[in-house]
DNA sequence: CTGATGCATTGACAGGTGTCAATATTTAGA
DNA sequence: TCTAAATATTGACACCTGTCAATGCATCAG
């Protein structure tokens, strides 16, 4: 099942943007959602240890220490990035691998982009 | 009084980033603190009307309507914004004008920028 | 000084969020 | 099929957050 959730349409042609044009109700709560996923510093270092690791891409049981959190809470963060679609996973064989989604950060940059 | 709150120092040299190298807990946790505060859509939409605004500044009076949200509530939000450091504020008589700090939103977009 | 106006603060409440222990699920190997 | 390992889910808890009504504070007009 991939946890692929959410990503609704967007309702402008391009991408929405909060400097751009007076954001319309639908785009903000769009955008929110992503810097809510943002707006967490366990989650923020889960996408740079994604970031800085070579292949661009890290298994769950490699977060623990580094992140000084329980594996159920690593999940969750994981899900979270994963539903805000920041994030993508793979299961190969009994670890699931997780990469980031440059798109999605790209689309929050821009949308606070002068 | 300004209430110019909490933009701490940063402990890189030029500013946090999630993607350039491992985010230490401190830098992770301030830039958190700025992605907080544009994870809600009213603030998003705070700062588009301000960004859309002919003089770069609105009054509070003036994101009520469109907010469609009470005056206490519009207050509580632009003063979210400006303990981030993304909004500031300067009385003129009896109204209280924002301004957006376009470098604090600068810094946030680099933090995600590859 | 008084009253009116613009904004901030307080208090209360419902709903959301981060965390972990316990448990379930999935997969590989014996 | 049985067991162990990696990950996900559930349940519980404390804390945080968005909202509004009521109230307080500051400024201006008279």
């Amino acid at each position: 099942m991939s946890k692929q959730t959410a990503t609704k349409v967007r309702s402008t042609v391009c991408c929405a943007s909060v400097l751009a044009a007076p954001l319309d109700t639908t785009d903000a709560a769009e955008l929110a959602g992503g810097f809510s996923a943002l707006a967490d510093p366990v989650r923020l270092r889960v996408l740079s240890i994604i970031a800085a690791s070579p292949d661009g891409e890290v298994c769950v049981c490699d977060f623990v220490d580094p992140l000084r959190r329980s594996q159920p809470t690593v999940s969750h963060h994981l899900r979270v990035l994963s539903e805000a679609g920041l994030v993508q996973s793979e299961r190969r064989g009994k670890w699931v691998w997780y990469s980031l989604n440059r798109a999605r950060l790209s689309e929050l940059r821009a949308a606070i982009d002068s």
